[in-house]
DNA sequence: CAATTATGTGAGCACTGCTCTTGCCAAAAT
DNA sequence: ATTTTGGCAAGAGCAGTGCTCACATAATTG
């Protein structure tokens, strides 16, 4: 698009990265309450007060590690779904689980930053919401994958969600996946949940008194919660090899 | 058990509940990031280093404040546990969910601060573990009852844990549930995490795009999950009335 | 070239957690 | 009853923080 024009701009841009840059390494190194903007700019080689010029204050700063995170967490997500044939359609949930959880454990803090506490009052702005919803969104696309090959059990038996909820979901529903039925798509919301919620519990010491490592305990949950919204077993389609 | 015995001792107990109470005053209103404890020792007509005899440093303060918050949560699941017939299984499960989320709403900074990141490098000492096990043994008190009273459709449809797995279940059953089959105990450490992963996305402002606000997206996962991990059906029992 | 605008500088404010010395006064020991 | 001990508060002080502001300097634009 806009091709960098003057050295300022090229400089700038430049600049901003680094920036952004350094305070990644210090927020993988003692997470986001240790970052501080004089050390980077200390780090840097720049005087303190002129980091304002490329980000207004702290807060300014965390919110594009949390945009720079969610992007990365969700590029992440979508190539491990591409990297496993359509026709595989639980291996590829698998691969989608997989990839997150080595993610969240090879950054920490970086996923303590988006689905820790939010650091202001409140948090979110705009800016976060299209690069968050980046992993459901590959989630619900192996969703609509089964479906479109009918192998998808989806719940005849399944309590139908109340109005207002079944509301919500059909609104959700013409964004992201209009073919799903109801059910499915509560359901894929209830999944959603229990994996980050797994990921916090890992990461943030919740599970040491129960399934820790939980290595196992992931991939139990894994195929636990494939089922529970429907997904084939591994035979459907070619799956196996 | 120990009396108070001098009149000092009186004293300080007396102080350091007046700090604990300033500090959560203080964590209510802005989060944790913000308790100050110059603001506490100022509010409380101390100077700041008197603080220091109370509490060795920040950290401890904040350690004493979440093991308050979650010996006050599992109360509160623990009366909600006890205030319905424990003839009414399923009335029981669902009461303990919306107990929980009642009070994680109204205190969002506690909640944060024992479910959201770690504050330090590493949390934890002996201290937090036991106040932390509170609701989820409630949770799996209910299981317990279902089990007594044959209500709970354990499943034998369901895919057995892995080996390493099922040892981690073992050893946590022993301690906690003998009676109850792993399979159980694995589903019910699944439905444990989906809980607070819900509560945290619903709190950490996580769910805005989907199904927010989230009520009737919780009653509607009370029931799948209690569904999911066998509890029997509103009719078994007596429990619709 | 001149005017404007963007960027870097350094001092300074108000705040933080935490330490250390000083003096006080209640509690235990003599 | 008197001395010693030890818990306690006070206040100064250190190193660090986020952030602002007046000022100098460099790059861009008219």
């Amino acid at each position: 698009m806009s091709a960098i024009r003057t050295v300022r701009d090229r400089a700038r841009a430049e600049l901003t990265r680094e920036i952004k840059n350094e305070a990644r390494r210090q927020l993988a190194i003692e997470g986001a309450n240790a970052l501080s903007l004089r050390a980077v700019a200390r780090e840097l080689g720049m005087v303190s007060s002129a980091l304002y010029r490329y980000f207004r204050n702290r807060d300014e700063l965390l919110t594009a590690l949390i945009v720079d995170a969610y992007n990365a967490l969700g590029e992440i997500a979508e190539s491990a779904f591409a990297a496993v044939a359509d026709t595989d359609v639980r291996g590829r949930w698998r691969e989608v689980y997989r990839a997150v959880r080595a993610w969240a454990r090879r950054h920490p803090h970086e996923y303590a930053l988006i689905y820790g506490s939010p650091i202001p009052g409140y948090r979110a702005p705009q800016d976060t919401v299209t690069p968050a919803s980046r992993v459901p969104l590959v989630l619900i696309g192996v969703l609509r994958d089964s479906w479109a090959a009918g192998t998808l059990r989806a719940g005849s038996g399944w309590p139908p969600p109340s109005t207002t909820l079944s509301a919500q979901i059909e609104r959700l529903a013409t964004s992201v996946a209009p073919e799903l039925p109801g059910q499915v798509l509560a359901r894929a919301v209830i999944v959603w949940t229990q994996l980050f919620g797994m990921l916090s519990f890992e990461l943030f010491g919740q599970l040491v008194g129960s399934v820790d490592p939980s290595d196992d305990f992931f991939e139990h949950a894994i195929e636990q919660m494939a089922d529970f919204v429907g997904l084939p077993a591994d035979d459907a389609g070619d799956a196996g090899r």
